[in-house]
RNA sequence: UGGGGCGUGGCCAAGCGGUAAGGCACGAGACUUUGGCUCUCGCAUACGGAGGUUCGAAUCCUCCCGCCCCAGCCA
């Protein structure tokens, strides 16, 4: 957890929802917060679902109340299990040691069920792992049973209409619709209808069962919105118990209703439909208090892309090697890469909640990373292309060991033992034959100090034939031993290092962003948004030389590489004594800016 | 040209009639056995534009401009 998850006294978020919460607290409009989180499984969480998330869970978490993980899972054909367990995996990873106590699940088994009132979902508070998410699904019976009473009062009727009849009846934005031929058909002719479209006397798209408003709205989400369809498809949690199925508008409101929810809260491009969520759930004539759905502008990241359709489309294409491939916006992704769970919530707790459209740079969500994992990743030392250093002056067959920190930003994390030998490996950024200005790095002739051990000074080079350096010589001050040098002189540059002969050999991975443009939808111009990937995205480096206790990295367990960046060791593939290690962000480069500005000139 | 939403520094974002918070980024410096971290300083006479109301306007009013969403039997 990290210091941003625990607000300081008057500084607690607010944002215009949160404004409203507590109004509706204070006044008494509701006596406890219930939101809800409502994914469709049709594919995996991305980041902006993280911001939909701790929003959520944030809200429940600040007000005493609950969330609830629900499945908006309404349209079988797309919709499948392997998505709906990677969301509740998601889910409880991000919210975990934070608001899982608002994170609530459904009574094992339960499903809507009349309470003399109306509908309920028996009251549930967080019930621990292993339960149930709720589900749009499990309410169908009582969604039904609500549908059934919008005909009997004549706000519902079954239309006869193809769906291009309906698509075309339905006018344009500025063109008022036309009424559906069977928008006055008696109710019980609607209710014999509904009955024999749910029993499956017709085939797919024969039937729709639509909402009595106005065809001629302006609001073209009022012109009478279908509620139900046909479709003969077995879904992954009901089976083959139905084959007519809600929409979106018309379960999703009233879930929340039945869930008990408070402030339903949603992403702008839902606001045309409000009007739609208010009057059914009016149309219904419901026990108050009624839920209220309140929207914020979705969260766009620099760099890459978050629709989902897009995302599917780079795992099943092979763009990526899957929906959590360390590169993908998606919180698995990010999980594989390292990013921290505190680290996603500071984030979205820092870009705040507003109606405003925005694309956050994904330098802000890398500092949000940094500042968790500079408190909590252990130090270690690892040389990603490796350069031979031989120290003449030090013993051949001689092995010494260091003592060194775990890490500097908390004495608690100890030390650890690291081997020194004559020879070594150093990288090769530290060394150049001819330095440019500002270098301070092993240059011939020069002295740098090598990471909690000696001072080494370069004494030349070895070449191949090609002309290539193949070794660096060097001599060592014993006098240096982890500590200044007597004589007072100083180096300007401290360098990372590993003995030659304790040496692990890793796979290291390193990840630059997806597409290089800032916003790639843009960027892509009516072309396919595919060809602008950057090439780059993945280097992957073998035969990287760290240090011994890496070789048992554990998988998930964040480290610096000092001087480099912050690595995790593979979740899948990293093996013990074959690390394979995945670059989560690197560390803030003053050099490279320096090199940058002296590359421009 | 129907309905709806939004325009505050490079990117986010406070501000709710009393004289532009904060974060990220960026620049300068200090410190440093990570060119990391930390610290200091700098960074909007200005809030899409034009009028108006007011002693006083980013905040209220009017008009204009720009961007985004909506015509799935997707969510």
């Amino acid at each position: 957890m990290s210091e941003h998850d625990i607000p300081a006294p008057g500084t607690e978020r607010e944002d215009f929802i949160r404004e409203i919460v507590k109004a509706d607290l204070a006044s008494g409009a509701h006596a406890k917060i219930v939101t809800r989180f409502p994914p469709e499984p049709n594919g995996y969480l991305h980041v902006g679902h993280a911001k939909a998330i701790c929003l959520n869970f944030g809200i429940a978490q600040q007000f005493g109340g609950r969330c609830n993980l629900r499945m908006d899972d309404t349209n079988p054909a797309k919709e499948d299990i392997e998505y709906e367990e990677s969301i509740v995996a998601d889910v409880k990873w991000l919210v975990g040691g934070w608001a899982e106590h608002c994170l609530a699940f459904k009574p094992s088994g339960s499903t809507a069920t009349a309470n003399g009132a109306d509908f309920h979902q028996a009251a549930a508070e967080g019930t621990g792992p292993g339960t149930e998410p709720f589900r749009a699904s499990d309410s169908f019976d009582a969604l039904h049973a609500f549908a059934v009473r919008l005909i009997e009062n004549g706000k519902a009727y079954v239309c006869d209409h193809t769906a291009e009849e309906v698509d075309r009846m339905r006018g344009a934005p500025g063109q008022p619709g036309e009424p559906s031929r069977y928008r006055d058909r008696p109710v019980a002719e609607s209710l014999e209808l509904f009955a024999r479209m749910k029993a499956g006397e017709f085939p797919d798209g024969a039937r729709t069962l639509r909402a009595r408003i106005d065809p001629a709205s302006p609001n073209v989400w009022m012109r009478d919105p279908l509620l139900y369809r046909i479709r003969h498809v077995e879904h992954h949690n009901t089976g083959a118990a139905w084959c007519i199925y809600p929409m979106y508008d018309y379960a999703h409101g009233l879930s929340d209703y039945i869930e008990g929810v408070t402030h339903s809260i949603c992403t702008l491009e839902f606001v045309p439909h409000r009007p739609l969520y208010d009057w059914l759930l009016e149309a219904l004539d419901l026990p108050r208090p009624l839920p209220h759905q309140y929207e914020f502008a979705r969260l766009n990241l620099t760099h890459t892309v978050m629709s989902k359709r897009k995302l599917l489309r780079l795992v099943t294409d092979g763009f990526v090697s899957g929906w959590d491939d360390p590169r993908m916006p998606t919180i698995s992704g990010m999980r594989r890469r390292g990013y921290p769970a505190a680290a996603l919530r500071d984030f979205t707790e820092r870009i705040g909640v507003a109606r405003r459209e925005n694309r956050v740079e994904l330098a802000l969500l890398e500092a949000c990373v940094r500042d968790d994992l500079n408190a909590r990743a252990l130090r270690r030392m690892a040389v990603l292309k490796p350069v031979k250093v031989v120290l003449e002056n030090y013993p051949e067959d001689q092995v010494e060991h260091f003592e060194l920190g775990n890490n500097p930003e908390d004495p608690a994390a100890g030390t650890r033992q690291v081997p020194f030998s004559r020879e070594l490996w150093i990288d090769e950024e530290d060394f150049r034959e001819v330095p440019p200005p500002k270098y301070f790095r092993l240059s011939p002739g020069t002295e740098v100090r090598l990471r909690g051990a000696y001072f080494i000074r370069c004494t030349g080079v070895v070449k191949n034939e090609a002309g290539e350096v193949t070794e660096v010589r060097a001599t060592y001050d014993p006098e240096t031993r982890s500590s200044n040098a007597p004589d007072g002189r100083k180096v300007k540059a401290t360098i990372h290092w590993v003995s030659a002969k304790h040496a692990v050999d890793a796979e290291v991975r390193l990840y630059e962003t997806l597409f290089a443009a800032e916003d790639p939808e843009t960027a892509a111009e009516g072309a396919d948004f595919t060809t602008i990937l950057n090439p780059a995205s993945l280097t992957t480096l073998t035969g990287c030389k760290v240090e011994p206790v890496l070789g048992g990295a554990t998988p998930g367990a964040p480290v610096q590489f000092e001087r480099v960046g912050y690595f995790v060791a593979d979740a899948r593939d990293s093996k013990p004594g074959a690390p394979v290690f995945n670059r989560t962000v690197t560390l803030k480069d003053a050099w490279a800016r320096i090199e940058k500005k002296q590359g421009g000139k």
